[in-house]
DNA sequence: ATTATCTATAGATCTATAGATAATGC
DNA sequence: ATTATCTATAGATCTATAGATAATGC
C-alpha cells in the first residue's frame, strides 16, 4: 500500500515491543508468532514482512533490551547509590513483572541454547552494561574491576531473581531477594 | 503384557532419565513427548501409561535431579573445601554439558513460569540442600546464615554459569567462571 | 504503481486418546 | 487374564510461504 516510511518503522516497532514482552513473561520458545503478531493488532502473514525469520526477531528484540537496560542503568549510576539500583532490581515489584524487567534474568538461559549469531549479539550488546558497572565498582573499590567481575555481580541479581520468582511462598521468597542485597552489596563492597 | 513389576519401575525410570537430560539440555518447552520416548526407545502412546501428562512429568523429573542433587552436595560438603565444590560448579566442564548438569542453572527461570504445584516442588525439594548449605556457611562463617542467603550464594551460581553458558567467546566465558568462583568465596568467607 | 496487510494453506510438530497387539504371571 | 506397548489419529499449534486485496505516494 506503499505507506509513509515512518508507518513501516512503527510497525515494525509495535512488533518488536510485543515480543520484548511476551519473551520476558512466558520465554522464547513458548511464544508463537501468531501471539506476537496479534498482541500487536496485526496477523501472522505480515510478520515475514518485516523480519527473516522468528529467530531474526529473537536477536533483534535482545539487542534493543540489551542497548535500553544499558541506558538505564548509566543513568541509575550516575546520581543513585548501588544500593538503591540493587533494592530496585530485587524488589518484590521487578520478581512479579517478568515481562517488563531485566532480559537477562528472564532468557538467559535460553538464549544459551540458541545459535551463535544471537548468543554474539546477546554478548556485544550486553557488555558495555558490564564494562559500566565494573568501571563503577573499580572507582568504588579502588582496585581494578574486570567485565567478568561485573558479569558475577549480574549473575547474582538475576540468578537470585530467578530464585525468587521460582518460590512460590511470599515470605520466602522476600527473604530471598533481601538476601541477595545484602550479598549484592557485600560483593561491591 | 503383565510384565514383571520391576520392568514396570525400569520403563519409567528411563523415561525420567531421558526427560532428566533433554529438559536440561533444551529446556522444558522445547522438548517433546516423542523426542523423550524416543530417546527411552519407546513410542509416545506409551507415555501416559507411565505418567499423567507433561507437567507430572516434568514435576517428577525436577525433584528426582533436586534430591540427587542434595545428596551429591551432603557428600561434597562433608570432605571437601567449598572452594573445590564451587570451582566444580563453576568449571568450563559443566558450562560445556548442562544435560548432566545443575537444574537450576538450566532450568529455574523457566520453573518460575509454571503451575503452582511445580514451584512447589520445585522448593521443598531444593529447601534441603538451601539448608545443608546454610549449615555449612553458619559454622564456617560463625554467625547466623539463613537458608534466604544461601539462596543467595545459589543464585549468584547459577546465574553466573547460565552468563558463562550464554557467552560465546571462550576466553570471556571462561573469565566469567573463574570471577564467578572469586565472587562465591567472598561471599563465604 | 507500489507494497503492507490479509486470508489460506503447506507441512511439521505438539499433547493427548482410542483401540489393537503381544508378552508374561497366575 | 492382564496390561505395557504399539499404531493411528484427533485437534491444536508451530514456522513459513503464496497469492489476493487494499491503501496511499507519485
Amino acid at each position: 500500500m506503499r505507506y509513509a516510511p515512518e508507518h513501516n518503522d512503527a510497525t515494525r516497532e509495535r512488533i518488536l515491543e510485543a515480543a520484548s514482552r511476551l519473551f520476558r513473561e512466558h520465554g522464547i520458545a513458548a511464544v508463537g508468532l501468531a501471539k506476537i503478531m496479534a498482541e500487536a493488532d496485526l496477523t501472522v502473514g505480515t510478520f515475514y514482512t518485516h523480519f527473516k525469520s522468528k529467530e531474526a526477531l529473537v536477536r533483534e528484540a535482545l539487542l534493543r533490551l540489551l542497548d535500553a537496560r544499558h541506558e538505564a542503568l548509566e543513568q541509575a549510576l550516575h546520581g543513585a547509590d548501588l544500593e538503591v539500583v540493587v533494592r530496585a532490581y530485587l524488589s518484590p515489584e521487578h520478581r512479579d513483572m517478568a515481562g517488563t524487567g531485566c532480559p537477562i534474568a528472564s532468557l538467559a538461559s535460553e538464549i544459551a541454547r540458541h545459535p551463535r549469531a544471537t548468543r554474539s549479539a546477546f554478548a556485544s550488546h550486553n557488555a558495555p552494561t558490564l564494562d559500566a558497572l565494573a568501571a563503577w565498582l573499580s572507582s568504588r573499590r579502588g582496585n581494578e574491576v574486570s567485565r567478568a567481575d561485573a558479569a558475577a555481580l549480574l549473575g547474582l541479581l538475576a540468578g537470585t531473581l530467578q530464585l525468587a520468582r521460582a518460590t512460590p511462598d511470599r515470605a520466602e521468597s522476600d527473604a530471598i531477594l533481601e538476601a541477595g542485597v545484602r550479598a549484592a552489596i557485600r560483593l561491591a563492597k
